[in-house]
DNA sequence: CTGAAAGCGCTAACAT
DNA sequence: ATGTTAGCGCTTTCAG
């Protein structure tokens, strides 16, 4: 920077607020300047300014972000909504594990960001009062359920579920089983949404409800099916938690000869991937994830740039998109 | 820092030590300053760790990671190498597009990283000088008929796709189109590998060769069948660019009452979803992207602690997985 | 609108 | 094995 200021005859200051707030700069100097930047190619150091101003202006985004799920359509709304935007943001991914959730946020919230977005599995994080402490603004994807430690957004899980269930029922299914993953709140959420549809029509039974472990969600949908094979004239249709489940089961039932929707239907959860095509092959509740990353996005920028910070969690509407799995 | 020095009885570069150089401190001495650090819950402030010391400690992973390619099974490769090692590692999206590649590169490259990971999909980095001249490692994940700038691992796609069809014709099929997308050399090897097999079975029409396009792969694929309609009875396989593609045919052929595999033989690309599955539903070409990024991950790794650089492009094997989609 | 001085929190290099 | 000194490259604060 120095050489720059040198070069274009200035204090490495007007340098500085040339790149950073360039109305305080007057127009001759900062094209004499930007010129300079970009004749020898000069790159600012973020260590240094992150140092020297106390916070790195970047956005740190923990999520599951290996864990193939929706994710990436967050991701691009968040991307979208920083995108020519000052902030730069930073992908972390969190596991399942909730103390390895703690130890990455402590490592974050060292490096004072401009905001943290977080989508969290763990339902009452070990990280509250990292949190609540810390200045910079949070949002937390979620489930609108739980109260958000700073800011939030999400959907209504259990009325989710249940929408898909009751959508189920209403095509003439009854033996409906869950095909479930995960002990995170939105996973207990669905269940819990499953339940009620199905109480409600006086059908549930603990006995439909399997969880699904280990290995590729492809292949734990494709082994429901088998194993099922005996119990499965009395299953006429599953929930799954998420698309790729669906599709294991899909597939599944192609492989043993179980006709699609008519001898078993199908409804997966997510949706993205088949939302906009015209005739879906697979039923699905559509979460607008896209939607939910450009919002928390905007709270984090609205909140830097004017400090507003809406209290309660932002609820997003979900729907249920039938597709070929479904339509009997 | 100097909180827990003062607590600790001890300076400030002692505790610095303790923390990145243990052996260098006495047991005695490090086990109390552990304590005080415990106790006061310090945190060290990355940014002027990476100012003082002229390097950040990150790898920069730079990939198409929104583009929902198999991308994710190498990030899983090259997190789980790093683990529990003392880098870290930061991904950061790259589009398909070279001029912001070379930007995003600049941004990092500024930041002095450990090393970079480099998926990327221009053949002809604007950014080749830029990384000559850096000093840290540079791996890139790649087809490996072109030379790396730095370091490379990847597969020969040419041969792959030449497999894969070979496989299609094996069976019997004899139309086969290609559903390939992108410019990007991986996607032009696939192409020409494609080309080889049907050339050389004398099978080669150009007509057959179709280029997906905007929305969603899963769309794409399934237009492809229904606007091939007319041309369906002269078509009797399809060869797709990848997975997601061909998981669109699939269904599309479902749709239109297409019998997978007697009518239509369908293969895809990538196959890391279906590979451990026992009876996989669609034949594929397995790239192990995996071990690609732990191959990334442990050259970066073997460069930064021997300063071993291998000088040719880690060639890894890729294997024709058949599944029930060309199995007749 | 521009600049001078001071210092962000840490580590490299050089002592001891 | 531990400490001292200097300074990483930038931005803040205060002056003009």
């Amino acid at each position: 920077m120095s050489d720059v200021a040198r070069i274009a005859g200035v204090s490495p200051i007007t340098v500085s607020r040339a790149l950073r707030e360039p109305h305080k700069v007057s127009d001759k100097l900062r094209e004499q300047i930007l010129e300079v930047i970009e004749d020898i190619g000069y790159v600012p150091n973020f260590a240094a300014r992150a140092l020297a101003s106390r916070h790195s202006g970047t956005v740190a985004v923990l999520a599951p972000i290996l864990e193939m799920s929706g994710f990436f359509h967050a991701a691009h709304g968040i991307e979208d909504r920083f995108h020519s935007s000052d902030v730069t943001t930073q992908f972390a991914n969190i596991g399942l594990d909730a103390a390895e959730e703690a130890k990455l946020i402590n490592l974050f919230v060292a490096q004072n960001p401009a905001g943290i977005i977080l989508e969290s599995v763990a339902e009452f994080p070990v990280n509250k009062p990292l949190i609540t402490e810390l200045g910079c603004p949070v949002v937390q994807m979620m489930d609108t359920s739980i109260t958000p430690l700073d800011m939030g957004v999400g959907i209504r899980n259990r009325a989710a579920a249940k929408a898909a269930v009751e959508h189920l029922l209403s095509k003439g299914y009854r033996r409906i089983a869950l095909l479930g993953g995960g002990k995170d709140i939105r996973s207990r959420r669905r269940f819990e949404g499953y339940q009620d549809a199905l109480a409600e029509a006086g059908l549930y039974d603990p006995n439909y409800v399997f969880e699904a472990s280990g290995s590729s969600p492809l292949e734990q949908g494709m082994k429901l099916v088998f194993d099922l094979g005996k119990r499965l004239p009395q299953i006429d249709a599953v929930f799954c938690h998420n698309d790729r489940l669906a599709l294991g089961v899909y597939f599944g039932a192609q492989q043993i000869g179980l006709k699609v929707p008519e001898d078993l239907g199908i409804c997966g959860y997510n949706g993205v991937d088949f939302a906009d095509v015209e005739e879906s092959p697979l039923t699905s509740v559509y979460v607008p994830l896209y939607d939910m990353g450009y919002k928390a996005a905007e709270m984090i920028m609205r909140y830097l740039s004017e400090g507003e910070r809406p209290k309660k969690a932002v609820e997003l509407p979900f729907e249920i998109i039938e597709g070929a799995s479904t339509r009997r």
